[in-house]
This record gives C-alpha cells, structure tokens and sequence, in this order.
DNA sequence: CTGTAAAGTTAAGCATGCTTAACTAAAAGG
DNA sequence: CCTTTTAGTTAAGCATGCTTAACTTTACAG
C-alpha cells in the first residue's frame, strides 16, 4: 500500500524532471536540422517500430491523411524517407527510412544522451547499478503493457 | 566500466520507451484543453518552477520577446495565467497562474500518470520499491546538474 | 539631467501544420 | 461486371508560432 504510493511519486518526480529536460532538447535537435516537431517525430516512429504505411501515420499522430501525405512529403523531398509501393497492395505505400534519414534519427539520440554523461559522473558506481536495474524492470513493463494493447486493438 | 556502460543502456532505453508514450499524451491533453504544446508547456514551467518575467520565457523556449509576448497573450486572455507589474522593476512583468491555470496543469499531470497505474499493477512489491529508490537518485541528480547549470549561467 | 540600455508590446509578414472537399486508383464484395 | 470501400493525393483556406522592425516606458550610469 504504502509501496505503491512511494513508487508513484517516484515515478511522477522523475516525469516531470525528465520531461521538461527532454523536450526542449528534442525541439532544439529537430529546429538544427531544419525538421519541425512533428515531421522529426515521424522519423523516431519509423526507427523505433520499422517500416510502415500512411493510414499508420494517421494513426499514430491522430491527423487527417491528408496531413500525414503533405508532413511525408517534405520528409520524401529533403531525402529522409522512401516511400514506396507497397507489393501486396497497389494503394498502400510503405516508409522507410533512408541512410540519411537514419543517420539523422541516431545523431539526434547521440545529443540528446548527453546529458546521462552528467548525471552518470555525479553517481556512486553502487547507485549506478540499481538504477540500471530498476530502469530495466521499467521498461519491460512498459513494453508489455504495450504489446498487450496493440493486441487488443487487433 | 562495465556498469556504467549498462548505465547507459538502461536510461537510453527508458528514454526511447518513455518519450514515445509521454509526448503524444501531452499533445492530446493539451489539444484537448483547446492549447497549443508551447502554450501548455509555459504553464508547465510556471507550475513547476514558480512566478517568472517575460524575460525568463524568452531565454527557456529561446524565442523572441515579441513571441513571448503573444504566447502570453492568449494564456492571459484564456484566463490561465496572470501578468501583473513586478514591484522591484516596473519595466518587467511578473507571470503567475490563475487557479484555473493550475487546476488545469493538475488535470493534465493526472490523466498523464494513468499509464504509471497500469505499469504499477504489473510489478511486484519488491520491483517497486527498487524503482522508487532508483528514481530517487535519478531524479536528485537531475535537479543537482541543473542547479549547478544555473549557477554556471549566472 | 541626459543618454543609453533593458523589458515589453504591437504590427506586418512568412512558414507550418492542420482541416475540409474533391479527386484518382486499386481492392473487395455482391 | 459493377458498386462500394479503402489508400492516398491535391488544393484552398485557416490558425498558430515565429521573426523583424518600430515603438513606449522604466532603469541605470556618467
């Protein structure tokens, strides 16, 4: 009971620092590279779930096909993305990163894990560890938590 | 050596989790509340960090002042934020939120942490309690590097 | 007191993202 | 086949955020 409570609070503490942080960063990387918001978030989906087609960037973003079609276009126009027709649908087509695109996405993630430098030096190896582990335990939980949604969806 | 590159590991890939499920959340509450992400994210500040100037709001979203000022505008206007003369300067503004400003920061950080619930009810006591511990030193350490940065400016 | 710097505002103009509406082309169902 | 759905595009129009430039008011330094 009273674990649970802790474990929320810990949790929504680190939200909210980590938030603010994170986000300026992102817009920064993305405005240096002369991408907006959401045609750099665009780029992520597709280096972090692979290729997929437009009906998911409608999805995904919650916009109307036609948005999802012009945001992908610039992206197809400055070399960022392919997109391509789908084989086993002649309507659909598939995104997909190209080099370019792709090198821009771990660049971006190379920035942005900076500042983890800093609050790895200002850490006891000891506390490393448990982070390490307590991160771990996170993240598969999260990621079961999705998996199990994508599912009922289907 | 070896834990700090599993450190690393670990926090990168909670980053990668964390900010896919958490930026689209925050976009959609805001649009929900009829806001825009950079006017939602000055009432984030001001409810995190306290009263500031006009000033402040240039330097944090690196804009022009002329942007801060319509940025605000339409916060003021909306009844979410105060802007009333600082007594030490009366060239400066000072920026405060209404009770509505931060019943509405409130309900926002709410609906974000039901996701923390879900992940909560899959983990054990004992996992949660790592977790809490974990993000404790996560979070003091965060908050210590930005001190320091502060201070650096200053 | 006077000139300069600092804090903010306003207006004009541009880029972007988004929407609706009208369209093309391919798939699917009868 | 022929109709209806589905996937996607294009164009027109609106709201927003942002910038630069010109301005007001207050603080501060000589």
């Amino acid at each position: 009971m009273t674990k649970s409570l802790q474990f929320n609070q810990s949790v929504r503490a680190w939200m909210d620092v980590f938030m603010q942080r994170s986000m300026s960063g992102w817009k920064l990387f993305a405005k240096s590279c002369g991408l907006s918001m959401p045609q750099f978030s665009i780029l992520m989906q597709l280096h972090h779930k692979g290729a997929f087609s437009m009906s998911e960037v409608r999805e995904r973003f919650e916009i109307t096909a036609a948005a999802a079609s012009q945001l992908v276009d610039k992206l197809v126009q400055n070399g960022f993305v392919l997109r391509e027709e789908d084989p086993n649908d002649r309507r659909a087509k598939l995104l997909n990163l190209t080099d370019k695109g792709r090198d821009l996405v771990q660049r971006g993630a190379q920035e942005r894990y900076h500042w983890i430098d800093g609050i790895s030096a200002r850490l006891s190896e000891a506390d490393k560890a448990k982070v390490s582990v307590a991160l771990g335990i996170l993240t598969e939980a999260v990621q079961a938590l999705e998996q199990e949604r994508d599912v009922q969806k289907a």
